[in-house]
DNA sequence: ATCCCGAGGG
DNA sequence: CCCTCTGGAT
């Protein structure tokens, strides 16, 4: 099948079948959610929202989070991944977003990775689900279910991934297309062990292909 | 042992 | 390009 035959297949069928797709984290505004996305790295969202609520709670706003330490916010996030650098980084971009952008979330991705603990996958993920731009954020989910299924090709870095699938998927399905992504690795296209038997998308997929088809002759 | 919505620094 | 950070689940 060719690259062009399943992108139309990929956004045929989780069009049709999620049209709601969303982020499992929880938040409730742009401030939380950059939060969020910075803690989840390595993380599972599972486990970000355990603790997020506790962390919300005492910092309320971003002029809050400037004015605690790394101690304290340590001590909110110790359970995640790298808390230390964790802590250090929400500190500092709590700071940073009051001194350079009045306290306000911004829009651009190159505003967005100047705060620390932004990348671009985090700036793409704000770009994308707070601001509703064409961005297409890549995690280990995206990058690894993107090559599998055959929607990317020779693509070995987060950043070559990232362009092919914003040229060839439709604009409008771009910011979408990352928790399809997303919700198709964490469920079904497991890292380790991918439940192809129960993936209703191995018509298209390259991975199931090549695994499993059978050779002629 | 490997993976989870990575980022920063060398 | 490489390495480090670093907790919990499977």
């Amino acid at each position: 099948m060719l690259k062009k035959e399943r992108y139309r297949e990929f956004v045929e069928y989780f069009s049709t079948h999620n049209p709601e797709a969303q982020t499992e984290l929880n938040y409730s505004n742009p401030y939380e959610l950059l939060v969020a996305v910075i803690l989840s790295a390595q993380c599972t969202d599972k486990r970000i929202n355990q603790i997020t609520p506790a962390l919300f709670d005492r910092f309320p706003e971003v002029d809050a989070l400037a004015a605690s330490s790394v101690e304290e916010i340590f001590s909110y996030i110790r359970s995640v991944s790298y808390p230390n650098n964790k802590a250090k980084h929400l500190l500092g971009m709590a700071q940073k977003l009051i001194a350079e952008f009045q306290g306000e979330v911004p829009e651009k991705v190159e505003d967005l990775v100047k705060l620390p603990g932004v990348g671009r996958k985090t700036a793409n993920v704000i770009s994308s689900v707070v601001f509703n731009k064409p961005a297409m954020a890549v995690d280990t989910h995206v990058f690894r279910v993107s090559n599998r299924l055959g929607l990317t090709s020779r693509a070995t870095t987060p950043l070559a991934v990232e362009k092919q699938l914003v040229k060839f998927l439709p604009k409008e399905t771009i910011a979408i297309a990352h928790h399809w992504l997303i919700l198709h690795g964490r469920y079904i296209c497991l890292a380790r062990k991918p439940k192809c038997e129960i993936c209703p998308i191995t018509y298209f997929c390259k991975y199931f292909e090549k695994t499993y088809q059978q050779k002629a002759g």
